[in-house]
DNA sequence: TCCAATTTTGACCAGTTAGTCAAGAAATTT
DNA sequence: AAATTTCTTGACTAACTGGTCAAAATTGGA
């Protein structure tokens, strides 16, 4: 019998179909992240991972089929420590902790947030679903607990979906906009201490503000 | 005697010329911006501009002249208000300005915040020498004056390029990242005082923090 | 009006791209 | 080792893309 493309949606994965879907996936995250959807050929994601274009379309279908996949998976990635945000936690250790996790993925995988960035970016025609649903109930969650935070009084009162916002800003532009962060900082910004400097600063904005105490 | 092209680079433009060139760039921004470069294509713009490709290649001999034309008008308005910060003004004030004027761009033209992080996350192909050289010696003048406001205890001490990455990061948000906000806040993202919310949250954190005082 | 310069267009071309197909190579099972 | 399944590839196609060209339509000044 014919086994389906690759085993399409079978859960068996042999060792050779578990390898080349990895090597598929990185090479297609380098791509698409910097060359965005349209602009990512078949034939580079192909060529990056190694092999010929025809033997990329057995393991995934189509273009569209690899997007997917790796939009995905980093929209997963990227949700995990929102989730784990702790209501029963101290407010500012939960948001420090928070924030420092963000900082570290994205000097780890910035081509994850440059990818899901230029998702958003073109109207979000894939995600869009996830995030009127999944998404949008798990912001209101973290939201309602923030919002309890503030009438605590354990939280300066900010709108907690636009501190939200500015987390997520702050944290991914290190990674959507690294090149001009190199270009302006030159050396600087690829020495070591680099990521705890910029750590220590994000905290000191967001935790304490500019002004003056 | 024929003209060149489209009086490429005299200064001589004719009421024509100049309707034609003001709707050829506004839709490139259009398309560039979701579409990137790559992926935008010169029918597209051609058509969203109301005339045919070729007289589009008319104007402009190129994509990539088209493309070069935009994102150099772009930074340009994105420079502005930035080479305003003044160094004998009131720190507070004058970053509160700033801010207020960047989210301000980002409401009323979102298209070019995108297209800019947009060349940024291709890593800047076109505008890398503008990023080292002008951007940077600008850059650098504003760090230096805002540390002379910190060593002066007129504000709090960050890092003062550090402090500029944040300010970029969360005002340009609410532009490049409009499809997801709109997704999780809803109605509300559409609403009339909208803009006035996301003001007040953004020079609320930046400016005060987080920590409850 | 008439004429030259400017503007606009359809037909066309060469290169690229996503995806197909049939056949060969390698791995795995019997 | 033979048979079968899985994996890999080169050759190909149809659609699309950036750009050219020569000719037609329009504009504006004399």
């Amino acid at each position: 019998m014919a086994a389906g493309a690759a085993q399409a949606r079978s859960g068996s994965r042999s060792r050779i179909q578990t390898e080349n879907r990895a090597l598929i996936t990185q090479a297609a995250l380098d791509v698409f992240s910097t060359d965005g959807y349209r602009g990512a050929t078949v034939d580079r994601i192909a060529e990056r991972a190694g092999m010929s274009k025809t033997n990329l379309l057995y393991y995934y279908p189509s273009k569209e089929d690899i997007y997917r996949t790796v939009i995905e998976q980093t929209v997963e990635d990227w949700l995990r420590p929102f989730a784990q945000i702790d209501p029963d936690g101290e407010p500012i250790e939960e948001l420090r902790r928070y924030i420092t996790v963000k900082l570290k993925m994205s000097e780890t995988s910035p081509e994850a947030s440059r990818l899901f960035a230029n998702e958003i970016q073109r109207g979000a025609p894939l995600v869009m679903e996830f995030l009127t649903t999944r998404l949008k109930a798990l912001v209101d969650e973290k939201a309602a607990v923030i919002g309890t935070w503030i009438d605590q009084g354990r939280l300066a009162p900010v709108d907690p979906y636009h501190l939200i916002f500015a987390i997520w800003a702050t944290t991914q532009h290190y990674a959507d906009f690294e090149a001009q962060i190199g270009a302006l900082l030159g050396s600087q910004a690829k020495g070591p201490g680099f990521s705890e400097q910029a750590s220590h600063a994000v905290l000191s904005i967001l935790l304490n503000g500019i002004r003056p105490r």
